[in-house]
DNA sequence: TTGATTGTTACCGG
DNA sequence: TCCGGTAACAATCA
């Protein structure tokens, strides 16, 4: 199961055994063979997660861009590297470690302008020390498009997903029809506070957990959020109304979070 | 075989 | 310029 395989808990994951050593970048079914040779016995300097944008450096301008999308996985293992399984897009071999890369959305390699223009059409990363949470303000304050879309746009603010959104906002007591402009300094504060806070325990349990129970379920998927997915609100017990919202299903309490 | 899915971009028309 | 809608793509499972 894919279940809370986030980029960053990617990109934690992948640091250790990666970084600071020299790669053997193979593209097993050939696609991608061209981007793999330029990068090829380069030492790996660096992994940076944009959002759920991951870029991983080299000691050449060249840079691997992926993008797990809703499918994309990684496949850890040991050395002796196992056989690949599945259309493997990409195997990244360290002294100790082989990594596997399955069904990315994208997976290319970029030369120094393009991971500029990438990192520069990102919004702000809410894990990111560097984020530069007023980018994201400026855009909702002026914008009358739903705050349930606007959390969805990775150019308005990064990281947060289908899930995320509607929890952060059922959270916050904020309907995710309120338009941008609704939304106030207030209220985006705490969207963004929340958002930083939820994805850091993300990171830390490898997991979407968004419940504040001391001890929320290891292996039960439900137990572990408030209401995506649910009928009814853990709150007041009312009704969990769902919907659709940039194309993807989104829910809501209509009695904890009044439409504005 | 079909549909659904924790994501994103490109393109078109208003 | 902004915004909504649609299509495309990825892999896997029930």
């Amino acid at each position: 199961m894919p279940e809370g395989h986030t980029i960053h808990r990617a990109a934690r994951d992948q640091r250790p055994m990666l970084v600071g050593q020299e790669l053997a970048v193979a593209s097993p079914q050939g696609r991608f063979a061209a981007g793999a040779a330029m990068l090829d016995r380069r030492r790996c300097t660096a992994i940076d997660a944009y959002g759920k944008h991951l870029l991983y450096r080299f000691d050449t301008d060249r840079a691997l861009h992926i993008h797990l999308g809703l499918f994309g996985q990684f496949r850890t293992a040991r050395l002796p590297a196992p056989k690949p399984r599945g259309a493997v897009r990409v195997r990244l071999t360290s002294g100790s470690h082989v990594v596997d890369i399955n069904g990315p959305n994208t997976c290319e390699v970029l030369d120094a302008p393009e991971a500029a223009a990438l990192v520069a059409r990102i919004g702000p990363d809410v894990l990111r020390a560097d984020a530069n949470a007023e980018r994201a303000w400026t855009r909702i304050a002026r914008s009358r498009v739903a705050i349930g879309q606007l959390l969805m746009d990775q150019s308005v603010i990064a990281g947060i997903g289908n899930i995320y959104r509607s929890e952060i906002l059922w959270r916050q007591r904020i309907h995710p029809a309120t338009p941008g402009t609704a939304i106030g300094r207030e209220g985006f504060d705490r969207i963004w506070a929340d958002a930083v806070h939820l994805l850091a325990i993300g990171v830390e349990r490898n997991a979407i957990v968004t419940v504040d129970a001391a001890r929320p379920s290891r292996s039960r998927y439900r137990e572990r959020v408030n209401i995506f997915g649910k009928t009814k609100c853990p709150v007041c017990a009312g009704p969990i109304e769902r919907f659709e919202l940039a194309a993807r299903r989104v829910f809501a309490c209509a009695a904890c979070q009044p439409k504005v």
